[in-house]
Formats: C-alpha cells, structure tokens, sequence
RNA sequence: UGGGGUAUGGCCAAGUUGGUUAAGGCACAUGGUUUUGAUCCAUGCAUUCCGAGGUUCGAGUCCUCGUACCCCAGCCA
C-alpha cells in the first residue's frame, strides 16, 4: 500500500481497499477493470470511472486495471465504438498496457459454466415468451409464479441448451434462465435471464454464435477470470450485487470479486445519458459526437478541455454514494486554472470596431514586443505590428460610459496592450446611427505601455492591426441547456425543451494577431480578455486556423452589470 | 413494512473504533497586487451535521421513531 498521490482525498472505496489490503485480502492484490460497453462514445461520467479505476491501480503499490470491453449485445455495438473508447482513454492519460480484454474472448468458457449450471440444477431452458415472463415475474410486491418449464430435467435442458447455441430456434423462442427465487422481493432473482438468441453478427466473433450471455451473468464470470478484486460499478446495480454473488457462488471460480458501486456522475447543465447524447447526435441538435458543446470526452477535447483538466475535475468531486449534481462551474474552474498556467496569451478582436489613429503616420509599421504569459517569462515573446488603423473590441468603446466604466469613450485615454496611449477624439456613425469608427490620437511617449510622466490610465484593452490581421471564423460555445437540471427525472419528457438556442455563436468576421497564422490542430491560447481558445481539430484549414472557445475567463465587470 | 440505497453550509465533500473551536474545493463577499476588470495574495462564509426523542461526563459519529429523495418489474448494460 503507497499514498503517493496528494490530491487524493479518502473515498469510501479506498478506504474498503485499505481495509482489505490491512487484512491481507486478496494476497494484497489490488487489481481494478473499466468495463465499458461499446455502443456509444465515452463521456465526462465514463471519465470519472476512468480516473476511479486507473487512479486506484497507480496509487497502490503493484495495483492495475484492465479496459474490458463488456460486448455481449451485438444489436447495439460495433468496432468505432471499441476504437473510439480505447483512443479517449489513451488521451485521458490511462495505460491498460497488455490487458486489453473483451467479455466475448470468454464466449467458449461462459458457455461451459452455463452448462455447469444446468448439470448443477441451477438453470433451466424456458419456452415463454418475453409477455410471458413478464407476466410471471410478477410485480414489485407481489410474487411472481415459477415456469411450466422449469422443472425439465437436466438432459432436457442440456439438449435444449446445445441446440439453441446450433441456431435450432428462432430468436425469442427460448432461453436460459438461472433457477432462483421467482419470489424474491429483489427483481433480479426471479429466475433471471442468462443466454438468450440473437441471431446477429458480433463485431468480434462474427457469426460463431448466434446465442448471447447477459450482463448479469457475464460480468461476474469475466471479472473473475480476470482475477479483478474490486469491482467498481454505479449505484444502480447495487440490486444486482446478490446475482452477481450468486452466480460466482455457483460456479467452480477461485476468484470472488468484490462489487462496490458508487454514484454515477450528473454535471448541471447538461445531460450525461447515452441515450440523450445519441439523442442529440441523431436529431441533428448538434454536429456529431465530438461536438464541442457535448460533454463526450471527444467533445470537450475538440473544446479546449485537457486531460489535465478533466482528471483534477474527476478528483475534486469525490467519490460517494449520494446521488448529486455537480455544479459545471467546478469543471469551468479547472480548466480555467489548467489553461491559465499553460497557454500563451495572444491578442484576438472578436467583434470589430475600426480605429483610426490620426497622429499615426499612414503605411507605417512597427513591431513591439509583447510577452506570451506575464507571469511565465520562459514562454518567450512575440513582436505584434502596429500601424494607423486598428481593431479594437466593440464592447470595448461606449458612447456613454457608466462611472465603472473604465474602458474606451469619447475623450477617455486608455491603454492598448504593449502598445501605446490612446485617446479617441471623434465617434464615427452609419445612418442608422450605429458606431462604426473611432478616430484617436496616441501619445508617442507612451510606446510599450507606460507614460513616462506617470500618469495612469484604468483601462487596458487588446487591439490588432487592421492590415496585419488574420481574418478567421472563432466559435463561441456556451452551455448546451438552460435549466440547471434537464437531466432529472422530472423533465424525462421535456428536457430537450431546455436547449439552450445560443449555445453556438459563430463569429467570421474575427482579427487574431498574425502570429497565429501558425496555430496547430488542439493548440490552445488565451485570447486575452476575453477566454481560452483552442483550434477546432476537425474543420481548420493550413493558414486558417478556426478556434473554439472553451471558457470565458472570470469577469468581474460582466458580474457587475448582473 | 415489496426490496435496495442516500441524507454534513448555495454546489460537492472529509470527518478511521463517540472526545477540544465540524477539513478542503467550487461559488459568494470584502480588501491588496496587477500593462488581461485575468492570474495571484489575504480575509470572511455551518453554535451545527434531514427531523424528533433517547443513551452518555461527552454524539455528525450509538439507539428509537419519523421525513425526503434515488434505484429495481429489458430475452439492455
């Protein structure tokens, strides 16, 4: 047992492993899986997991985790997904080294402990049909009946059972049912499901079965033969803990895994369901599954979002058995603080307004130097040109400042960033009265920013030369609903209502800093003043980088005018 | 009395076998630094742990009775 790790604090779970590890448990083996199902792309929830079951492996001594894949259904997975899964994990910074499994490779091995069942008197063939058992399982409080076919002898069923692996039976015909308790007060052991006929091609075993194991049956058995000591897995399967047991119970498996469930992820403002997230994906309300408004792991990373990031999130909300709901502001806060150490600052002007600066000679250019980071000197420099016309931000200038005000208006001085003083002199305006150009004087003096008299000016404002600009398309992301929680079970029918319609702006009319022009696929900055920036890795050109936004920075200002 | 769970500040969450003033993060508020109204720094933020009783010198931690919320009737996982 080691605690190297620092910023993990005590859960539940690692408390039950140190227990266990105390008392020689297991040999002193701490061995973890992640067992996804690869019928969608993973997310943010699937990304807690992740860290929950590698985080455990790294932090104590000789522990590792497996990535198995839990495809027992052919109906609904398939290859991209197995891929897909396996690259967001790898991005994520985990490492499942030689242990790559999938629960088909124990097709062969399932089916024979199947058999032992049966042999065993434990697991029948039945012939009702879905509305059947349905019927006969009863209700929550009441009983349910047992089978008519329940009692067939164990040669019955063992024939039964050979002949719908040899495809002898249409599917919903039959299949094989544990024999428990059909008067359980616990659902899952009214004789539950065990194999049934799906004659579909599997994306790994292809056409070689055409008879399928359940869940239930096939996680236990899969864990075991992995030798897996702590089965990690969410609240929801607590009722099947004691199927779980059962079927290991049954069987001739050394290993006994332990099942601990912990509560599933839910992040305000979004939804964290596969369904839903399909949901969307199939409606068209947004692009695809790496669209950077989803909370998918390839959604957030085409965001800006760092592994970095998602895994201090991971570790910031604990681990528990209360059913919550993280606020997204936690997950905003740590990439911001992520992104704050690492990026470079860059200049970017979102929402044009044109100046002009009279006192500026015209067709002049000259280069001043501007830091990548003020408080990282090692992040080098840049040089930025300047000239007689410029870009500044819209907001930036008001014809009538409020007192707070302290940014750019009609006789105000302010400073543009590494630059120069400047004071506007004159408000340009269209027919309709709107501002489209500032005339402004700049104080020669004033070159890199300060006055050498000492005067100070409140406002600092990032700018770009007109003529030097790169002129690009910028994505403005915001939260995907507007109800804190469209994902509870009270807006089961209406939660799309909540989408929010400006959860997507796009801006083409945007003048970065020409040194962008070499900005790389994910590369990340901070536009500054106005958030973090990554370069969207899918539909940027060479020479014409599209950035996404991934996060405003905090601004105290917009605050003030709530 | 179907069964299984959970309840600690606005949101999360530590609180090992009952023992001083109930960690920490996010959010919020206030002050300081600042060529990003950013960052950073400092300070504040639960006489109280779902409620009511009880045991005890002492309870968030034990007992009793309640209350609220979540999960379960797929041949899904």
């Amino acid at each position: 047992m080691s605690e190297n790790s620092t910023t993990e604090t005590s859960n539940f779970i690692r408390n039950i492993i140190n227990d266990d590890l105390k008392n020689n448990k297991n040999d002193g083996r701490v061995h973890t899986r992640f067992p996804p199902e690869p019928n969608g792309y993973l997310h943010i929830g699937h990304a807690k997991s992740i860290c929950l079951n590698f985080g455990i492996a790294q932090d104590y001594q000789g522990g590792i985790c497996n990535l198995r894949f839990d495809d027992t259904n052919p109906d609904k997975e398939n290859v991209e997904y197995s891929d897909s899964i396996q690259n967001d994990v790898k991005w994520l910074g985990f490492d499942w080294e030689d242990r790559l499994y999938f629960s088909s490779d124990y097709f062969e091995k399932l089916f024979e402990f199947a058999q032992q069942l049966i042999r065993d008197g434990k697991a029948y063939v039945d012939n009702l049909s879905a509305d059947e058992i349905r019927e006969y399982r009863g209700a929550l409080t009441k009983p349910g009946k047992e089978s008519p076919h329940r009692s067939r002898s164990v040669e019955e069923n063992l024939d039964l059972f050979d002949r719908m692996r040899a495809g002898e039976f249409n599917e919903g015909e039959c299949l094989l049912r544990a024999k428990i308790d059909m008067a359980s007060p616990n659902m899952n052991m009214r004789d539950p499901a065990v194999y049934r006929i799906k004659k579909a091609s599997h994306h790994r075993t292809g056409d070689e079965w055409c008879i399928y194991p359940m869940y239930d049956y096939t996680h236990c058995v899969s864990d075991a033969l992995e030798g897996i000591t702590h089965s990690l897995c969410t609240l929801e399967f607590e009722d099947h803990r004691p199927l779980y047991d059962w079927f290991l119970d049954q069987l001739p498996i050394e290993c006994h895994p332990q099942q601990i469930e912990f509560a599933r992820l839910n992040l305000s403002y979004t939804v964290t369901s596969k369904r839903k997230l399909n949901e969307l994906v199939v409606e068209g309300q947004v692009s695809s599954w790496d669209d950077p408004r989803l909370p998918t792991i390839v959604g957030m990373r085409r965001r800006g979002y760092t592994p970095e990031a998602m895994r201090d999130f991971c570790s910031r909300i604990g681990v528990t058995k209360t059913d919550t709901i993280i606020d997204v502001g936690v997950l905003e806060n740590c990439v911001r603080e992520d992104l704050d150490k690492r990026t470079r600052r860059v200049l970017a002007v979102l929402d044009p307004l044109k100046v002009v600066i009279e006192n500026y000679p015209e067709g002049e250019t000259e280069l001043l130097d501007a830091p990548y980071h003020p408080n990282d000197p090692d992040m080098g420099q840049r040089q930025l040109p300047f000239s007689n016309i410029l870009y500044i931000e819209q907001s930036d200038f008001m014809e009538e400042p409020p007192k707070k005000f302290f940014r750019l208006g009609p006789g105000r001085e302010v400073r543009l960033r590494y630059a120069y003083f400047i004071t506007c002199t004159d408000v340009i305006k269209n027919d309709a009265g709107e501002v489209i150009e500032l005339r402004c004087t700049y104080d020669p003096e004033t070159k890199g920013g300060n006055a050498p008299d000492g005067r100070k000016v409140k406002g600092t404002m990032h700018w770009v030369s007109a003529e030097h600009a790169l002129k690009t398309e910028v994505r403005l992301y915001d939260r995907l609903f507007n109800d804190a929680k469209p994902d509870s079970n009270k807006h089961e029918q209406d939660w799309k209502s909540f989408l929010n319609p400006d959860s997507m702006t796009i801006l083409d009319n945007a003048y970065l800093e020409p040194s962008l022009i070499d900005a790389k696929s994910e590369d990340i900055y901070q536009f500054e003043r106005t958030g973090y920036f990554c370069v969207d890795n899918k539909d940027s050109l060479d020479g014409k980088p599209i950035f996404n936004r991934t996060v405003t920075l905090r601004d105290s200002w917009a605050k003030l005018n709530k």
